[in-house]
DNA sequence: TAAAATGTTCAGGTTACGTTCAGATTAAAT
DNA sequence: ATTTAATCTGAACGTAACCTGAACATTTTA
């Protein structure tokens, strides 16, 4: 974990640097905030701790601009002043978090770890098969590149099919997992959907994502890019 | 936006739900630890506010309770003591952030604004999607650069489909994110809301904001701009 | 207190989707 | 080569899900 420290008190600068790096994080610092900007803009920071009274640029403005530049990392406002404007401003500029000197360095540890914990999170929900990508989040279906727009049976199905792939499925599995009932068997719906499916994915059939296996099922080929 | 509170002042609970309602969140309230973990438990909550001194179950192993159920929203604590001690105890057990009582209304807005914003990966607290932008702060929207004015519920909505672009949302889910207590389901009132955003916002359809996922919600999807 | 704005319900129109069907194609079996 | 069964394919249909304008109810503002 790569922290920016952002403070022109060169003593509290020091062991706040002493205490952060005993908690295991690599640390840069900056005295004012011109430097600070530009360090924040120049590398790939996993939070920022910043103090409001800064020389040449103030705190609050460093912190529009890193969120302007669309930086998104944690940033926790340093403020000597115990007044809530300036907790407030900070928050409202796009900071996170607060302290207010004095402080215990465990508090801001503690504070950076939540912050940290909650910036990383979740895994990207993003199937991919050669040309095809889906999201499970967004339902959304895209062939090289250009989105797809499916119904939900047909989402559903060819869902289940981008978690298995290269497994032939029987039209009896398939109806099993995309009903929650049981289904009436005789139905040619399986058909019918893995039609629209090929149609919609891949009208000139150039790829032929979906193989039939007569007898069998089908199964989605995996596609090595 | 939903919000629980659970304080057993109940001077103080009245004051800061009224403050929270004024800044457009939905507010359930609970005035000791048991039935505030049991609401917690109940109801899909933005984010929460817990005192850390409750009776029958205290602050502290609510929020321990809650995050060992997997719950993930963020978590403000309240303490009246002001031992740093205590707020690294609240931080540790899994809250996000802490109040030192007395605060002003103001600060605690702010802060939730600013973790709600973080807990969905949304640092600033101006949400851009192609040409709308809505100012989480001032609340205030506009398109193409020309501002619309919106009525409280429809601002709700909006806000919540920006926190969570191009994921589908059901009609269930936005119920119970824009209304406090339990809401007659069988209405139509998101579809009616959705339908009045969608001619404020667009009205000569040319965007397509909002996107209907037939049996499975609405969704706002992202512009690459 | 009246008027205006906002929230909520209602009813009828519209459409997308799931489902079925029937005939055409294809592959396997004899 | 002929038969048979599995799959393909386009089209049709009925039904919820959704849309939409307006009415009614409630809250806010003047």
């Amino acid at each position: 974990m790569r922290l920016l420290l952002v403070e022109d008190d060169l003593e509290l600068q020091g062991n706040l640097k002493k205490q952060l790096m005993l908690e295991n994080y690599s640390v840069d610092v900056a005295s004012d905030g011109e430097s600070g900007l530009f360090q924040g803009t120049e590398h790939p920071y996993d939070a920022a701790i910043i103090d409001i009274g800064l020389p040449i640029i103030d705190g609050i403005s460093v912190i529009k601009a890193l969120r302007d530049k669309q930086f998104t990392f944690p940033i926790i406002v340093l403020t000597a002043r115990d007044s809530w404007q300036d907790k407030v401003a900070g928050l409202d500029a796009g900071a996170d978090d607060y302290l207010t000197k004095p402080f215990h360095p465990e508090e801001l540890t503690a504070r950076l770890n939540a912050l940290i914990r909650r910036s990383v999170g979740q895994a990207s929900p993003v199937i991919e098969n050669g040309p095809i990508s889906i999201n499970t989040k967004s339902m959304s279906v895209s062939v090289d590149g250009s989105d797809v727009s499916l119904s939900s049976y047909e989402y559903k199905l060819l869902e289940y099919l981008m978690l298995h792939i290269n497994e032939v499925k029987s039209k009896t599995v398939l109806t099993e997992h995309i009903y929650d009932q049981d289904f009436d068997l005789d139905s040619n719906v399986i058909e019918v959907f893995i039609r629209r499916l090929r149609k919609k994915l891949d009208p000139e059939s150039k790829y032929g994502f979906i193989e039939t296996l007569r007898g069998q099922g089908y199964k989605m080929k995996a596609f090595t890019v």
